[in-house]
DNA sequence: GCGGATCAC
DNA sequence: TATGGTGATCCGC
């Protein structure tokens, strides 16, 4: 079990390795879709084809500069935790890897065998709901949903690389005859009904996952019935046939964890029984890659195989003194498990909802009367969506995502419950307002130096969304909360919904959230590493790439940027006040009244003590000349920007000049430029640092 | 308590 | 032309 630092480097340098030379010759091999993870029926798809066609239908779209930008950040997250990594002693592994072990004791004395569960997923549901009302569709290639985004495909489609999640603009390029279908939850809610009676015949507390899935818990029935779990599982999908016509897969194991993965292995129209036995367990784990875990996505796979080498739960087991070292407990908790085969074998209890949701997506605009329009229909739908289930809630989230797929959410929390749209509406307005082009903010007027420069231009929003959630009657304590678990708790019990459809179970990667324990003692006593914070070092360079980003076509979208003198304690406290500046934005900024433009124009004037621009008789820029009359609210606005900025430019460089000597090499390009932000680390020595000019440069 | 991220369906 | 909506959880402030 011990394992050498130098192996995993020399295995994740190989990984690295592969698709490094040809990146240059095919470019879309370095995209990462999750179109072309393995899906059932898409076996004998064309992958690289696939790929292609993802790629060039993708490339250049602020989508696509999104994904591209979100990657950057996963791989210099991978980087700082490889070097981490070659950075341990021998005598931290020898620690991590006693840590380790015992866990690993423990979890494996928590192994319940005593359970049967099964998993129950409908075959590609929607389409063939679709296909039964409407036969002619069969034996060809169809999806459901719209040009953005498909729900499912079915198999015929599927053979093309078409399936769930994927924009059907794409789907059509891959599959030129693809028939696409609308949605109708309807149909869908109705045919899951008649599916659930039959999951009611084998166990009435069956756990409703979504409207395709379900886990029932056959212990009782195959003991009272004496038989094989098997042959339940042949029962229930022939009892699934005859109510619906409709097929389904099912998958049996010792927990849900397992069953959801085996329910996955035979599809469509087929089942795998893994049986209660520790080694047929192991066996199992032992090969099986880590993504068909439930809780591990693209991104944790990404980052378990780059830093680790890691491709197989046997391996989490292998690699489990680098898990422990460099992941939260609880986090180390759920992988060691997967390396062991350990999922939830409990009867959950009810859980009730935390909180409730309404999101548009729209086309670009910052039409801000628009915008406001977009925000009354969704509290009115929040509003009668939570009256429909008798829901009040004390907290707001307002989330916007920019016209570059940037997405922000800005919460407030009340004194008292909301639920009528017009509570809603007024509080989401001031988030909102908050958050519309607010020309400049100017900060640290402690110290003389001009500290950080925020400048907020103009915003295009494509989607709106509020959420409400610390509900009335909630049990608000944490310590007190009986949902909480321990990590034992976690393996050999749960608490998921049962019979309540409009919940996910995600019960089964709960983490476990314990401020103290054994293990964050230890591993603050070795000095080397914060075991709970793998991947800050990058933090950072994630917002600072953001703000980075200019758009000089479409309007700036947002520049940030910030200077110092250069001594981390005055980092310190401008961390803080960036910190709380963010904070401005839906506090005071609430308080204020509309046009808090004028606040922010004060508190510039008042630090720069430049003149203002003023508008001759309402008409005429008094710097520049530029004629812009005062209906043109929004042109005028940016103009004002733009002098305010350049402004700000002016006072940046010749305090630069004066203060700021040195500079950080390697800012060819965004993704490796890095500057200061508040959630970086202070032990930094020297910061990078941005010169505002780069983002007023003409390009 | 807030905000960003990840994940599942 | 064009990449969703709902809900949950975790982590680090």
């Amino acid at each position: 079990m011990i394992v050498k630092g130098a192996r995993v480097l020399d295995g994740s340098a190989n990984a690295m390795m592969k698709g490094k030379g040809t990146e240059d010759d095919r470019p879309w091999q370095s995209y990462h879709t999750v179109y072309t993870t393995a899906k059932a029926g898409m076996e004998l798809v064309d992958k690289e084809k696939v790929q292609r066609v993802v790629y060039e239908m993708s490339k250049g779209s602020k989508y696509f500069q999104n994904e591209e930008r979100k990657e950057a950040f996963i791989k210099q997250k991978i980087d700082n935790l490889r070097i981490q990594c070659a950075n341990l002693t021998q005598e931290d592994l020898a620690h991590y890897q006693k840590v380790a072990d015992r866990r690993i004791v423990e979890l494996e004395a928590s192994r319940d065998l005593s359970r049967i569960w099964l998993h129950v997923d409908m075959d590609a549901f929607y389409a063939a709901v679709e296909t039964l009302s409407n036969p002619t569709l069969k034996g060809k290639p169809m999806a459901v949903g719209s040009m953005s985004m498909l729900s499912t495909a079915n198999y015929e489609a599927r053979k093309f690389g078409v399936r769930a999640a994927m924009p059907g603009f794409i789907a059509r390029k891959l599959c030129p005859e693809l028939i696409f279908v609308p949605t109708d939850f309807k149909k869908y809610t109705y045919y899951s009904d008649l599916t659930r009676k039959v999951f009611g015949r084998y166990d009435p507390n069956f756990i409703a996952g979504s409207l395709d899935e379900a886990y029932l818990d056959i212990t009782e029935v195959c003991r009272e019935r004496n038989v094989k779990s098997e042959e339940i599982a042949q029962e229930l999908r022939a009892g699934v046939y005859e109510e619906t016509g409709l097929t389904c897969s099912a998958g049996v194991a010792p927990n849900r964890l397992l069953a959801k993965v085996c329910s996955d292995i035979n599809k469509p129209n087929g089942q795998y029984v893994l049986p209660n036995d520790r080694m047929a367990v192991m066996t199992f784990v032992s090969s099986l890659p880590i993504r068909k875990i439930g809780g591990i996505g693209k991104v944790t796979e990404h980052i378990l195989k780059g830093v680790f080498g890691i491709n197989t739960c046997e391996q989490m087991l292998e690699k489990s003194s680098y898990i422990c070292a460099f992941f939260s407990q609880s986090t180390a908790d759920f992988f060691c498990s997967v390396g062991l085969g350990l999922g939830q074998t409990d009867s959950p209890q009810v859980r009730f909802r935390k909180s409730i949701s309404s999101e548009r997506t729209f086309s670009a605009t910052k039409d801000e009367v628009l915008l406001h329009k977009k925000l009354e229909e969704l509290a009115e739908m929040l509003s009668a969506d939570m009256q429909k289930e008798g829901l009040s809630g004390r907290t707001l989230t307002l989330k916007l995502k920019t016209a570059s797929f940037e997405v922000r959410t800005r919460a407030v929390t009340l004194q008292k419950y909301i639920s009528s749209s017009e509570d809603i509406l007024k509080h989401a307005k001031k988030l909102l307002q908050a958050e519309l082009p607010i020309s400049v903010r100017l900060i640290d007027y402690e110290s003389s130096h001009l500290c950080l420069i925020c400048a907020s231009i103009t915003n295009i929003f494509i989607l709106l969304g509020l959420r409400v959630s610390q509900f009335n009657g909630d049990k608000c304590s944490a310590k007190s909360d009986p949902t909480q678990k321990t990590i034992t708790n976690f393996i050999t019990s749960g608490d998921v919904n049962r019979n309540c459809s409009s919940f996910p179970d995600v019960a089964d990667h709960d983490f476990v959230s314990n401020a103290e324990t054994d293990m964050s003692i230890d591993s603050r006593q070795t000095g080397q590493l914060d075991w709970r914070d793998p991947f800050d070092g990058n933090y950072l360079s994630d917002v600072d790439y953001q703000s980075c980003t200019v758009q000089k076509s479409d309007g700036v979208e947002e520049v940030q940027t910030s200077s110092n003198d250069a001594t981390s304690s005055h980092y310190s406290g401008l961390t803080e006040v960036l910190g709380s500046t963010s904070y401005l934005g839906q506090v005071e900024g609430i308080n204020v009244k509309n046009g808090s433009n004028l606040l922010e124009d004060e508190r510039l004037d008042s630090c720069c003590q430049e003149k203002t621009m003023l508008w001759l008789n309402d008409y005429k820029c008094s710097l520049c000349g530029i004629e812009l009359p005062p209906s043109f609210v929004e042109e005028r606005l940016e103009h004002s920007d733009f002098h305010l900025a350049e402004k700000l430019q002016k006072e940046e460089s010749s305090i630069h000049q004066k203060s700021v000597p040195s500079q950080s090499k390697g800012q060819k390009d965004g993704v490796t430029r890095q500057s200061k932000s508040k959630k970086q680390k202070l032990s930094q020595k020297e910061g990078s640092y941005t010169p505002i000019d780069y983002f007023f440069v003409k390009k």
